[in-house]
DNA sequence: TATTGTTATACTCTATAACTATA
DNA sequence: TATAGTTATAGAGTATAACAATA
């Protein structure tokens, strides 16, 4: 009847494995909202910027670079393609797969996602200096490079938006 | 029919979400076997450490504590309970509740899980010099204290582990 | 009337198995 | 026989609603 608006606990403070997944729910709840108004999930806006980047791909490609079943891509595509993001074309050379691209609306509104996402991490890195923003993001990704390295001689691991 | 072992997407890597979640899930995955082998999963483990460091508490304050609904909280004590690991007591001042507590064979299981999470870190950080291993973790925390105190004015984010 | 723990239930997310059309 | 996409379905994880005991 007192204690109520608590903050986090000081003895998993030090747990980096709390640390990691506290950060990364705050930044996507504070992604989220932004991603909302644009009508892109997180998981969306990842594929959108996998698809830009890594040009026309197959689902399965897709799928695998994302990091889940080729089952769970076909929602996903349905989605954007509803939206007119994603444009799903037959693969000539293999008319089973397709040929997945991001429309023109597509890639606007993947301009907009972005600048909606980098102020969203400008926001939750708030309390660090440019400088330690920049390290944070140096050491994660050495972290997942190196790891992706040793976890690709056993389990993939997962991961989007 | 050549490159499929991809690693992890360079039009992500810049992203911090992306990083953030994957670093996690990566971080998890390597903690988890060595937790496994214990009895107890991540999440157990943070139910131990954060009811040894704040002493006898009801269910609900922990599930408020750990970012979780109460309904939650009874599958978990029951599977702690059923090890001996937290014994269910209750409380005499207010006997709808109890005062959950760890046994003496949960602080014995606490101490080795620690050792074991802190192996798995060290492992997952190993590309990273101790003095970048204590600033990701420092300013992990300050993102966190922040964010903490500015999501206390709307929307309760979860994390356990 | 409100609160703690509990159960039943529903919802979300994801993968496995099985089908189709292509190869 | 194998592969890309699809569907149906099952499993894990979680929350909401409703109930009993207690306040």
């Amino acid at each position: 009847m007192s204690e109520n608006i608590s903050g986090p606990p000081p003895a998993l403070m030090e747990r980096l494995s709390y640390l990691l997944k506290r950060t990364s729910a705050l930044l996507e709840a504070t992604i989220e909202p932004g991603l909302a108004r644009l009508g892109v999930s997180g998981r969306e806006f990842g594929v959108l910027t996998l698809l830009e980047a890594e040009g026309p791909a197959s689902q399965q490609h897709l799928a695998s670079r994302i990091g889940v079943d080729r089952t769970t891509m076909v929602a996903l595509i349905d989605a954007l393609e509803e939206k007119r993001l994603v444009n799903r074309r037959r693969d000539p050379s293999n008319r089973r797969a397709y040929l997945l691209e991001v429309t023109a609306a597509g890639r606007k509104r993947l301009r907009d996602a972005r600048k909606a996402v980098e102020l969203a991490e400008q926001e939750a890195l708030a309390p660090l200096s440019a400088a330690e923003s920049v390290a944070l993001t140096r050491a994660l990704q050495r972290v997942v490079q190196t790891g992706a390295i040793e976890s690709s001689e056993g389990r993939a691991t997962t991961a989007a938006s």
